[in-house]
DNA sequence: CCAGTGCCCTGGAGGC
DNA sequence: TGCCTCCAGGGCACTG
């Protein structure tokens, strides 16, 4: 699941692919992926140029000649190719995008989550995904003080926290396991039971997680690849995700496997142990 | 405001 | 081999 590490490596290898090229023709194959008008969303791509392509949190932002602006979110399964106009289409493919040099940018998503709006540049808070996001984690704006004083302000779980994107940008399931483990945080934790301590600990693990991982272009658990077709190397360095039932590294104790939120959560349960007052509502 | 639940989707895994 | 059921999950809409 394409997390930070995996949408900075996509953003990187479609930098290369396709900025500067200039879009001749659009096909919109499955109308739901497309939040806007798909008659519209195809008129307006036509005839625009890539000049760049940015980043925020889990979002990819084109940016086109005319002040527009495609945010594409890849949720779960999404992958962007470049292909040669006369490639055949293959299945999972719903969105199209034709360049003048007869090569081909195309959205291909199993699972049809993904999704991909256009607006005009400089309005992409009025997308309430984007409007509610917590600070780039690779950023001087993630910074120590600020990002305790917002775990203060929740009562829920830490890692409820951590993955909702409101108190900082782009973890997923994966890292949000990796850094807790990490950082010795039980999963369940409420957010405002992190110490101060705790929350350098898992700041300082963020940001150097996050940063292996985009050197290591992002994990590949099931499906994962970028622009290139390239699967990532960092699920070789996953400490506790996928690992349920093998020993932890730090201390042998096995790794145990529980519901969050309803996402699946891997923590070890010798390291990682919550405070005997604090709450126990174990949903298992 | 907040927590909880269901929805969108399909392929793969497991049971029989 | 085949059919059925269950599970994975990011973000959002909806409910209480």
């Amino acid at each position: 699941m394409p997390e930070l590490p995996e949408v900075e490596t996509v953003r990187r290898g479609l930098k290369a692919l396709v900025v500067g090229k200039k879009i001749v023709d659009v096909q919109v194959l499955w109308p739901k992926i497309v939040t806007n008008d798909s008659e519209e969303f195809k008129q307006q791509l036509a005839g625009r140029t890539i000049e760049a392509i940015d980043r925020r949190g889990k979002y990819l932002l084109f940016r086109l000649s005319g002040h527009l602006t495609m945010v594409s979110h890849l949720r779960m399964e999404g992958r962007y190719f470049l292909n040669q106009s006369d490639e055949p289409v293959t299945k999972h493919t719903h969105v199209i995008i034709a360049f003048t040099d007869r090569t081909q940018l195309r959205y291909a998503d199993v699972r049809k989550f993904g999704r991909m709006t256009l607006l005009k540049t400089g309005q992409e808070n009025q997308l309430s995904g984007i409007h509610a996001l917590g600070p780039e984690p690779l950023s001087p704006d993630f910074q120590v003080a600020d990002f305790y004083q917002r775990l203060q302000k929740h009562k829920k779980n830490i890692k409820a926290v951590l993955l909702d994107q409101h108190t900082v940008a782009g973890l997923g399931n994966i890292y949000c396991d990796e850094v807790l483990w990490l950082s010795k945080i039980h999963p369940l934790l409420p957010a405002n039971r992190v110490t101060f301590t705790q929350a350098q600990s898992l700041h300082a693990a963020i940001q150097a997680e996050l940063k292996k991982a985009v050197a290591a272009g992002g994990t590949t658990i099931r499906s994962y690849v970028d622009a290139n077709g390239d699967s990532g190397h960092f699920q070789f360095n996953l400490h506790v995700y996928g690992r349920e039932g093998q020993p932890c590294e730090r201390c042998g104790a096995l790794i145990q496997k529980i519901k969050v939120g309803g996402r699946g959560t891997h923590f070890c349960p010798q390291e990682q142990v919550l405070p005997a007052d604090s709450t126990m509502a174990v949903i298992q």
